[in-house]
DNA sequence: GAAATATTGTTAGGTAGCCTAACTATATGT
DNA sequence: ACATATAGTTAGGCTACCTAACAATATTTC
């Protein structure tokens, strides 16, 4: 691949980017957890996290994760859990509404992508399928 | 391709598309234009447009749009144009320094762009020049 | 072991970008 | 000419991010 088509796909691939943006917001239904929400209950759901390993993770700062915290506390979907070996931690796991509702915005958006998926042919499908390691690791690179 | 594997496609790319709105994040370096506000250049760079049509093209509503032109005007980006057949109509087209901004923004994206590339294999930039049509159609497909 | 320093998280205050509802001005159709 | 439709703005509200300043607790250093 030459450098005129290495900076045609980046173009491509910026374009992509874009719209991506676009579907993120617009699969944010109504009255249903932001993506961003659902990320950070994704997050805990293995086992509770700091507020700083949160933050760490959404690549936010902190004072913006207490926000999360604080708003998905108020809908009463995460709990803080005091650290017991330091008590300036503050341990944020799910509650079991938190779970049902991680689980359900989960299903409602896995069969949002799967009907689109179906749109595909099988030819393209396995394009995709084939791209999403490489492309997984083009964001490790760009994030950094 | 199966339900199975079909579910596991749809979960990845969901991931896929989580990452990019941080992505998308992180390339908007300070002091510099939004990604949302190359995006509104860049669809006026051909021709000035209403601010309707701003609106539509970015997924959102009119008063939104009428805010992004109203910021972007105060950078001096772009002019309002009167429209000679409708007196309600407003054109916004690039002013010349937005004009030179946006070629400024797009160098810079895509050389971070072209930076990360380059740290793919030929097999893997292969693997994603092959998907991009079928992301583009499934993109359509879920921005519907 | 007391004082200085570092770490964790919250609070306060600000901005961008999105939204709906209500409005103004101009066009169009009856 | 009057009623209705269309284009855009204004007003007010929300989420989600930010930095700066702070409180509480740990850790290091003398």
């Amino acid at each position: 691949m030459n450098d005129v088509e290495l900076e045609d796909l980046a173009r491509r691939y910026r374009d992509i980017l874009r719209q991506a943006v676009y579907l993120v917001r617009s699969m944010d239904a109504d009255g249903e957890l932001s993506s961003g929400q659902v990320s950070t209950l994704s997050m805990i759901a293995a086992q509770p996290l700091r507020v700083g390993a949160i933050a760490r993770n959404a690549g936010i700062r902190v004072p913006s994760a207490t926000e999360q915290v604080i708003r998905l506390g108020t809908l009463g979907l995460v709990e803080r859990i005091a650290d017991e070996s330091d008590a300036r931690v503050v341990l944020v796991g799910l509650t079991e509404a938190g779970r049902s509702a991680l689980a359900a915005a989960n299903a409602r958006r896995n069969a949002v992508m799967a009907t689109a998926l179906m749109t595909l042919d099988a030819h393209e499908l396995q394009a995709v399928a084939n791209a999403i390691p490489a492309i997984a690791k083009l964001n490790e690179a760009l994030a950094s």
